[in-house]
DNA sequence: GTCTATACTACGATAGAC
DNA sequence: GTCTATCGTAGTATAGAC
């Protein structure tokens, strides 16, 4: 179907080249479609720059539905569970920064964050909503000891140690002398993650 | 001088569009010169994107120098030594990945990350490479328990709590409830951050 | 639903006057 | 050093055949 062979391709597209970068010629060439074919579809550009902030959304809710399924099913009593379930939700999270494919969706979701327009709010209702929420509930838990707003920014720095797993990507090869994350690599990199979430969150209240 | 306000102007064209979207002839009209200006002074598109790099490399360095060259200069006989100047250091990026001025940088730089070309390497050579020397040289000295590869992704870990100030700002300020972080929000985010850092590098060896 | 053909605008580069 | 003028290419959108 070349619906969905074109959001496929938008996806590498837009999130290379970002909105005004990218040209719906390119894609079209790529997808093997005619141009028009994108009018028809998604009725121009920007229709189809905001059908693939859906597309992303999805596949985001699709890969961390498993684990942010079980963090809302657990039975949470006490701080230790809940420590528990946040490092499992962190290295999940540090895990899909890890892998090949989300980065597309990245490059996407970076630049929208940098100046955002309405597809921002379809990618933050459609999926990081519920990462965000789930991580401040559980940090919430194993930190008592702060209060709200404290606890939402930990949940946030906690983010950021997966999220630089992306976004400063060339960095993090640089500082390790390396030209891409391996397998040891990235059990390194997780390994840490999880060692300093950890002594975050066990912080004596 | 037109060159240098060429140069302004391209960090926001840039920045803002990424290298394809942004277009020569939008610069030269921000910057109030004739677009032949752009190839008189820079030889054409990628010669100012390149010049830009360096633009913004020049502008890093000279904000970090006066932190760097405190660390460069001290005599460091302990863990307690390093751990303050490690904290300032990151205060101190935590500042300006807040400050409004940089966000035309980061976006820039962020998107070279993403698919580096030879601007990366003016970027990370020019200013990078000394902040992530001096993470991992204090770093080293505060965690003397960890390996060389464990001490230096622990400061990437710490960078990136920073870093997120600036890569997710948007959704920062979503889990904030606000629109844009004030200075109370600003303060709070710098006083975790802060502290998180604290507690990761006085784990006990 | 997918194509070709076309209209119109904007792009980067360059030549040449001043 | 800065400008105007112009060339060739590539962009989005749309009309209309199949």
């Amino acid at each position: 179907m070349a619906h969905a062979r074109i959001l496929e391709t938008s996806v590498h597209f837009f999130g290379r080249l970002g909105f005004e970068g990218a040209s719906t010629r390119e894609i079209a060439r790529a997808s093997d479609v005619a141009m028009s074919s994108i009018t028809y579809h998604f009725g121009g550009k920007e229709g189809l720059y905001l059908a693939t902030a859906d597309h992303i959304a999805t596949q985001i809710r699709e890969r961390t539905a498993p684990l942010l399924d079980r963090v809302a099913a657990a039975e949470i009593n006490g701080r230790e569970t809940a420590i528990e379930l946040l490092l499992a939700v962190l290295d999940g999270i540090a895990e899909m920064m890890l892998s090949a494919e989300t980065e597309y969706w990245a490059c996407y979701i970076i630049r929208e964050q940098q100046e955002p327009t309405e597809a921002f709010e379809r990618l933050y209702q459609g999926a990081i909503r519920r990462v965000a929420d789930t991580l401040i509930r559980l940090v919430a838990m194993a930190r008592p000891d702060l209060d709200d707003r404290q606890g939402r920014v930990t949940a946030i720095m906690l983010f950021g140690q997966a999220m630089i797993l992306r976004s400063s990507r060339t960095t993090v090869c640089r500082v390790l002398g390396t030209s891409d994350l391996d397998e040891a690599d990235q059990a390194l990199l997780r390994e840490r993650l999880r060692a300093n979430a950890l002594t975050v969150l066990s912080e004596a209240p």
